[in-house]
DNA sequence: GTGAGCCTTCAGCAAACCCTCAGGTGACTG
DNA sequence: CAGTCACCTGAGGGTTTGCTGAAGGCTCAC
């Protein structure tokens, strides 16, 4: 369930999930949140700190789901130390990838079994969420959170061909502005850190986009 | 269903998609396009982001169907950013070929299996859609974009002949200027690179056309 | 304040690609 | 058989696309 009084960002969100197979539900502030949840149970509640009409810990107090917070990067302090108080949150603006790893890290501590493990793996390069490290044939390679994101993407994608538009949409903020030669670079910083031995896996398909996967026999 | 205010294009289009098979209704701006999409649901939209009266992304909104974007090569940033909100566009000018693959895989996505399958087959050649990837008897064949639509065109109309013409209407963009020699280059290239082992599956028919198929056996 | 790591932009280079053209080849016709 | 026509294909030039090194600005920790 997404919960903000912003539609584009309550689209934004709710397109996302869904396409990544979740079912969703939405409201746009407490009152709505709190009789949606009563009714439906969601698994987890994607909720905004500030709502025009209750306060987000408030909702939060009367939905019996687990919640994932949103706040302005530039909250106040008070808002922010309740926030560390045991409560996950992401701060806006976000990526979709950010919200989407939060959103499996906490159903996975909730739900245990439900969910697909932590470790990502293809070929000879594996990446562990949880503990936020990335393996090479055996060798462990440091990572940027930029870096981190982007493989991340990728390695969920594994086998999928990913537009330049497309990868901009999930691992950069929404609301990035530049165009899509960051991503060039930070495939080349890719390459070399995690991608400089055969079997090669990043794949440039010209002029469409780009595609982790393990090359074929032949 | 097909929303453009220049009739050129919604003729082209809608044309086009018909002989496809497809029933399409038009609209020229954006009232009339919410107005029939409210009486007709349609299973998708193809929807000019410059429209005279509505915004596109507002007739977007309204509509409850899956929408797929045209809009021009040289769009300003924040047409652009509209996009990234998850929607699949294409940009003028565009080739049919382009239109049709993109709407077959919105359709695919939204309606899971109510669409033929991404892989095509004929005889010992293969192509496959999704992962935009080509084999001929079991080997793997890396080709250019106009390469793949080509063959892509092909495949689709197997055993049907098509002429020069024919083929640079769909897989050329329609502002193409040139002559059909170009096919000509096109198809040889295709020849060296998938169809250089028996059989042979792409056939010349002197002033007529060409026509991709398994020979008859004897 | 200072420095390190990180993010983004940019420009130069290299490769891939698209299209044109022209000479050659094979098929049909008178 | 010779002439004509359609087609094939190699060569080449202009353009597009992608890769990467370098540089500037930013944040954050010390």
């Amino acid at each position: 369930m997404v919960v903000d009084d912003e539609p584009s960002i309550r689209d934004l969100l709710s397109a996302s999930l869904r396409f990544s197979g979740f079912e969703v539900l939405t409201a746009a502030d407490g009152q709505e949140a709190v009789e949606v949840a009563e009714r439906a149970s969601p698994d987890l509640v994607v909720l905004d700190v500030m709502l025009p009409d209750l306060d987000g810990f408030e909702v939060a107090k009367r939905i019996d789901a687990p919640v994932l917070f949103l706040t302005a990067r530039e909250a106040t302090e008070d808002k922010i130390a309740g926030l560390r108080l045991g409560y996950d949150y992401v701060t806006k603006p976000f990526s979709l990838e950010e919200v989407q790893a939060r959103i499996r890290a906490v159903l996975r501590r909730t739900r245990g079994e439900g969910v697909p493990a932590s470790k990502l793996k293809v070929a000879d390069l594996e990446l562990d969420e949880d503990a936020r490290e990335v393996w090479r044939g055996g060798r462990q390679v440091r990572l940027s959170p930029t870096e981190f994101k982007l493989l991340h993407y990728f390695m969920v994608n594994a086998g999928r061909v990913l537009s330049k538009a497309q990868i901009l949409d999930h691992v950069w903020n929404y609301d990035f502005g530049g165009d899509a030669g960051v991503v060039e670079s930070y495939v080349s910083y890719l390459r070399r850190k995690v991608d400089d031995v055969e079997p090669r896996l990043i794949h440039t398909l010209r002029s469409v986009g780009y595609v982790l996967r393990e090359p074929p026999a032949g």
